[in-house]
DNA sequence: CCGATTTTACCGACCGGTCGTTAGGCTTAT
DNA sequence: ATAAGCCTAACGACCGGTCGGTAAAATCGG
């Protein structure tokens, strides 16, 4: 913890996962670094810059990582898993930050909102992609590609908001459950069996 | 909207939906419903009270939708379909309250939170149920309960937080594709295919 | 190497504004 | 007359942000 805009970066991390961003206020901020509010100024030129360089951080560290996760990796289905593991791994491990990217972007001014929502879409495109090639090549079944992408990503996401570190299971042991999990939900073909039929009937009468 | 106390309601839920509970006053909900915010306190004893009263209500109704929905319902395949169908539909037929419910419990008390985390425990564990239920038939796979089920719940809640009403997709036409695939992830084994294997040597080599 | 100057990193005091909430009074229908 | 339903007015607390200032460290000219 050498330098002081590390640290208020850290402390502001813990509080608006804790506390909520609009929660939060400076001088918390500040007695948590062990300074004055005044200082936090110096580092920051706003409270609204401090989350967005946390949200632009965190972004940027996403998406670099799934790049690398892909690279080299050849067949669909093999990459489609590289890229849910990793998913996964990133958001169990920097758990906080990530809370914070899913529910704080109300935080931001119109122009910084604009620039994480973009580069969000860039990796859902990444993701939507792959989905799209398993398809192509017959690998996954005739899926919906919007909605199971977002299905997939908020599914793994999810997981930053109930994880507890040091509890029963790993990371990698729960990356390892929805890897599982979704390649088989992508495999299944769209034809209703039985069960289902019959459930819909009785939806249906109700 | 003959009742004032139902307008502020409604009003409430749209601001708390758009701009999140911290960042609504008071004044802006009675500028809303068409009265000074000193008469909100005549309806409601406090900001937090509102918030708690949109929250209760929500969750109570969950729940009762939940039970009527399995009630009659033989097979467990049956059940769990019926029960995410459900889960899905609530879900985005009453978008806002539901996703105020999923992101401003820090605006409660302490007393009121635990109250709102009892209900959601509640309606978890009737969910848990079944899924425990559907493995011990052998019907499902043999899968980590507690963590499907954090992910089936999730999965279909997400959809609140991007479901377009009039959009390309209806409210039951979302239900089914969530349905059919969490019923083929929660039917398939743990046996790691060659894919799989060759994936991990790829991740543990870096 | 030394003195002068600039930069870094912080502080205490304060500002304008907004917030949730309360007190008390005025209508209107019963 | 009574109470419901709403009003105006004001409150104290707190908020994000700014100001002028300061001590120490770094930089630079001779």
């Amino acid at each position: 913890m050498g330098n002081m805009k590390d640290t208020i970066r850290s402390i502001a991390i813990e509080l608006f996962f804790r506390k909520g961003y609009f929660a939060t206020s400076i001088s918390e901020i500040a007695k948590g670094s062990g300074i004055q509010k005044a200082s936090i100024y110096y580092h920051y030129k706003s409270k609204e810059e401090l989350l967005f360089s946390i949200l632009k951080a965190t972004m940027d560290d996403l998406t670099h990582d799934l790049k690398e996760n892909l690279a080299g990796i050849e067949d669909i289905e093999s990459k489609i898993r590289a890229a849910v593991h990793g998913h996964v791994r990133f958001h169990l491990e920097r758990q906080k930050e990530n809370f914070i990217a899913n529910s704080e972007l109300r935080g931001l001014t119109a122009e910084h909102y604009r620039v994480i929502v973009e580069k969000r879409d860039e990796y859902e495109e990444i993701f939507q992609g792959l989905i799209r090639q398993g398809r192509e090549q017959g690998v996954f079944a005739d899926v919906d590609v919007k909605i199971l992408s977002y299905a997939i990503l908020t599914l793994c996401t999810a997981g930053a908001s109930w994880f507890n570190p040091g509890g029963r299971l790993t990371v990698d042991e729960i990356a390892d459950i929805y890897e599982n999990f979704i390649v088989s939900g992508l495999k299944q073909g769209d034809a209703p069996g039985m069960a289902r039929a019959r459930h819909a009937d009785q939806v249906l009468a109700r």
